[in-house]
RNA sequence: GUCCCCAUCGUCUAGUGGUUAGGACACCGGCCUUUCACGCCGGCAACAGGGGUUCGAAUCCCCUUGGGGACGCCA
């Protein structure tokens, strides 16, 4: 096997986006799977679009998800003289010259091969001119591109694709300002950086032809490709760069595990059997370009939280617990205020999709007031839970431990002595506590909550059935 | 317009000439249960259409249709 070192390539124009995420997780498990080596290059050779900030959040961003780089990340903007260098070289060896057309000329050009049908694309019209050049005019330098028939590009995941030579035009080197442009750098980078292994988007597909015949002119090594298909908003269409679905970071913002957002996107075009859930390391293993699909694939934000859940149920504690904490913080919760975070993490491992969802579901936990969610609140306490919530209320001050098991004796002794069933208490309790009827089982339900928070509740929940009760009492004697 | 890519349940996919077309998510039942969830059991549901090749096509070829991409002194 060849030595396999691949890179991620993006330009630094936006932030990290969920295609470019994937195409870098493949990248980067390719190389680790095969014990190669993986690079980021920056391309910011459009210096009008590019910026530092972008390119900070990045090499950031993928960091966050944990894609390690080998070195540093290479700034293409670094490399202009060596660019340039390889098209003096072109340029001597007659594999490229100049080309005087100002960008009016072109446009003019395009626009009346459109007006005849034709396929707009550069008549090559200052290849062979001799004479002297037009004054006032910079020129560019151009590939002259080769005399082939065709040009065949080998892909892994599409085989030979076939273009006709005749369809490629002399593509632009250097700028008339002297920089080069994307296709010059790419090749030369590649090869400076010895990229073995170039796995990019399909958007590029197109593009490869002429990259290999400037690889050839140069007389270098081509290396082997693959482009990926794209990745589609869940509607089917394209991903917009300003749907927020696009950002990646975004993900781990909602509380995503950055595990299962690599898992689930290594899923989305890539599958290994009927294997669904994958650790980093296991992805590392079963990682190859056989499981690899060649036709886009949609986002769906049901998966992705099923993947998440599965995540939540098997990750490390602390971990959980120091994301637990952030979210916790970001909506203004303290997780100081409250029962030990463990606690939390093992209560709802398996009842949350998110981080961000346990500490939502969890709220009630660190908040001093709980807000009861009416429909529930009307809906059990009702004065019919006011003697077995006195009673339970009686019963949980008095609790020597207060644990899970020591709560859950004190419940179902209530429960019995006022012989009605266990889930009977359980819910005034829960919506008294938590002011909804969702929680973990009752008893964690109020260890979470803590013997004051509980007694408290349970209290403010008494008078809210006095309350109603009295309302009711009104409206009938006025009725 | 020209060129290129793609096409199996709603979605992600397995399948590489002979399968009752498998799995997962979602959805719908049921079990478990102290609410929710987890888990378990079951159900619904697909080879885009048309031609070939073949004893036999989801699998190979062609066309159509549909979706996507590329056609810059952007990357």
């Amino acid at each position: 096997m060849t030595a396999v070192r691949t890179r991620f390539a993006p330009s630094p124009t936006g932030v990290l986006h969920l295609g470019g995420l994937r195409t870098a997780l493949y990248n980067w498990l390719f190389a680790r799977r095969h014990g190669g080596e993986f690079f980021l290059r920056i391309e910011d050779t459009d210096r009008q679009r590019s910026s530092e900030a972008h390119t900070k959040g990045l090499v950031e961003a993928l960091g966050s998800f944990g894609l390690d780089l080998d070195g540093e990340p290479l700034l293409q903007s670094s490399r202009v003289e060596r660019h340039r260098e390889v098209a003096r070289a072109l340029l001597e060896r007659g594999a490229a010259y100049r080309c005087y057309c100002t960008p009016e000329e072109l446009a003019a050009m395009r626009e009346e091969q459109r007006a005849r049908g034709e396929v707009p694309r550069y008549d090559g019209r200052w290849r062979d001119r001799a004479g002297p050049p037009p004054v006032g005019v910079k020129p560019v330098i151009r590939f002259r591109r080769p005399d082939a028939e065709e040009v065949v590009v080998r892909d892994w995941l599409h085989g030979e694709v076939r273009y006709r030579n005749s369809q490629l035009d002399d593509l632009v080197l250097l700028r008339a300002d002297g920089s080069p442009t994307y296709h010059l750098s790419c090749v030369a980078d590649d090869h400076d950086m010895g990229v073995r292994q170039v796995i990019r988007g399909d958007d590029h597909l197109n593009n490869t032809p002429r990259q290999l015949q400037l690889i050839e002119a140069l007389g270098w090594e081509p290396p082997e490709y693959c482009h990926l298909p794209l990745l589609l908003a869940p509607d089917g269409r394209k991903l917009s760069k300003r749907d927020e679905a696009t950002d990646a970071l975004s993900y781990l913002r909602a509380g995503y595990l950055p595990e299962a957002v690599l898992n689930y996107l290594a899923r989305l075009g890539w599958s290994h059997g009927d294997r669904e859930i994958f650790s980093i390391s296991e992805l590392i293993e079963c990682f190859g370009r056989e499981g690899l699909g060649a036709s886009a694939s949609r986002l769906d934000p049901d998966k992705l939280n099923w993947i998440g859940q599965q995540h939540i149920k098997t990750a490390a504690v602390d971990i959980l617990c120091e994301g637990l904490r952030a979210q916790l913080e970001s909506i203004g919760l303290n997780p100081e205020d409250g029962p030990p975070l463990e606690k939390v993490v093992e209560a709802w491992r398996e009842r949350a999709e998110t981080l961000a969802g346990m500490a939502k579901a969890a709220r009630w936990a660190f908040s001093h007031e709980v807000e009861l969610a009416e429909k529930a609140a009307r809906k059990v306490l009702r004065p019919a839970a006011r003697e077995p919530l006195a009673a339970a209320r009686a019963a949980l001050a008095g609790v020597a431990e207060w644990s899970a098991p020591g709560i859950h004796a004190c419940i179902a002794e209530t429960a019995e002595s006022l012989g009605i069933g266990f889930g009977k208490l359980g819910q005034p309790l829960r919506v008294a506590v938590t002011g909804d009827t969702v929680s973990p089982p009752i008893d964690t339900t109020l260890d979470l909550a803590g013997r004051a928070r509980t007694l408290e509740r349970l209290g403010a929940a008494l008078g809210y059935i006095e309350a109603r009760a009295a309302a009711a009492a009104g409206s009938a004697a006025q009725g």
